[in-house]
DNA sequence: TCATTTTTTGACCATTTGGATAGAAATGCA
DNA sequence: TGCATTTCTATCCAAATGGTCAAAAAATGA
């Protein structure tokens, strides 16, 4: 047999890192030139490895970005499920575009890989975004419409809100290219610590509820 | 001579509306595949022509996705240039606001064709990003802070808030499909309708400035 | 040590695709 | 009407690219 490991029963060490550095490889080329746009030499190249090999250890270029795809989204996702209908509303909620600010901060990458699959109809993702990535936000939009009935949160559609938190926080990492030109010389402070003041403001600002009772 | 007509000093008006078509179709075929994806034969079928046909009035592929960048750019930055100092504060924002959301109704394919360019590193408009747009920026953001000053606005910072106009304003049209798979079935009322009440909301209650005095 | 399995690659192939060529069809113009 | 110019396309070509193959090199295990 000539034929790649697959999925083995038992993926020995140096095959795991093997498909490790690939895989970190490819996170690089697919996030800057897309699928369209990435080649599997680039990847190679970027690997320290032949074609061949790279082929041997993933069968196709697809299966490298379906790859990619499959094991990142639930870790892409996964800062929503922290939202707690126990903890206080405000801080909740600011907690979580934090830590999708730092996402996009820390994984901008994952993020342009994300976006890229998105904006070109999500022909992998579908499935997943109208199925668990739904329920979750539609559980989460449920516990934000509790706080704003009860008056701890303005009344503002927390689906839309969702959208926005993944909007700005990711902007930062999608089109940072545009942010640094218009701020560049300018601003000596950090972006992304500039991007918390000014998220951690605007959402303060319009979730606080009226002071009326 | 065979070549095209590139820019001849005067275009027929047969010349134009060819060269229309064929922008036109491209804008189709770039929005969904970015511009590695595109393929000149794909161009073509969506244009109702031969390849060859194509390439006669535009030399290359790459000429028809630059054209297309540079004739679009102006418009798609132009309602920022009409945000005035003399307007009222929160009436300027929220039109510029409004507006910009109209455009990713009505220009979702505009917007995704910058989005996929940025993404990829802006190769060939980050000359205008950092020189016009910058510029146009600037002068926005220094009549916004002035306000703020005047304590007619909520104390943010300006260029983060053109930020998250942006921001929230394209994931409409550039994360639709996303958009759509979550709010699917339920929703009755038109994503743009939604959005545009949600955004007045929390751009309102953010801008707001402190009762204070 | 030596046979077996796994890893690795150079060379190669088929397809896709951007684009060139040559010439046909249409159009304009005298 | 006939010549020139413009518009249009069938056909072809070369480069890029995804992937195969056979065989070498390395590791494994008896």
């Amino acid at each position: 047999m000539t034929t790649a490991p697959a999925q083995p029963k038992k993926e020995t060490r140096i095959q795991r890192q093997k498909r490790e550095v690939i895989l970190e490889a490819a996170l690089d080329v697919f996030a800057v030139h897309g699928l369209r746009g990435a080649t599997l030499d680039k990847i190679a190249a970027a690997a320290g490895m032949s074609k061949p090999h790279v082929v041997y250890y993933f069968g196709s270029k697809d299966a490298i970005y379906t790859t990619l795809l499959e094991s990142l989204l639930e870790l892409w996702i996964s800062p929503l499920k922290d939202l707690s209908p126990k903890g206080d509303p405000m801080t909740e909620i600011l907690t979580y575009m934090r830590r999708k600010l730092q996402m996009s901060r820390d994984m901008a990458r994952e993020s342009k890989l994300f976006a890229t699959e998105i904006l070109h109809g999500a022909p992998r993702t579908a499935d997943t975004l109208s199925g668990d990535l739904k329920a979750l936000v539609d559980e989460k939009a449920t516990i934000i419409a509790a706080w704003s009935d009860e008056g701890k949160l303005a009344p503002l559609d927390p689906h839309h809100l969702i959208f926005s938190i993944w909007a700005m926080t990711q902007h930062y990492a999608d089109f940072d290219i545009q942010v640094r030109a218009i701020l560049k010389p300018t601003r000596k402070n950090d972006v992304f610590d500039e991007a918390e003041a000014f998220l951690t403001a605007l959402f303060s600002r319009s979730l606080r509820p009226e002071a009326a009772e």
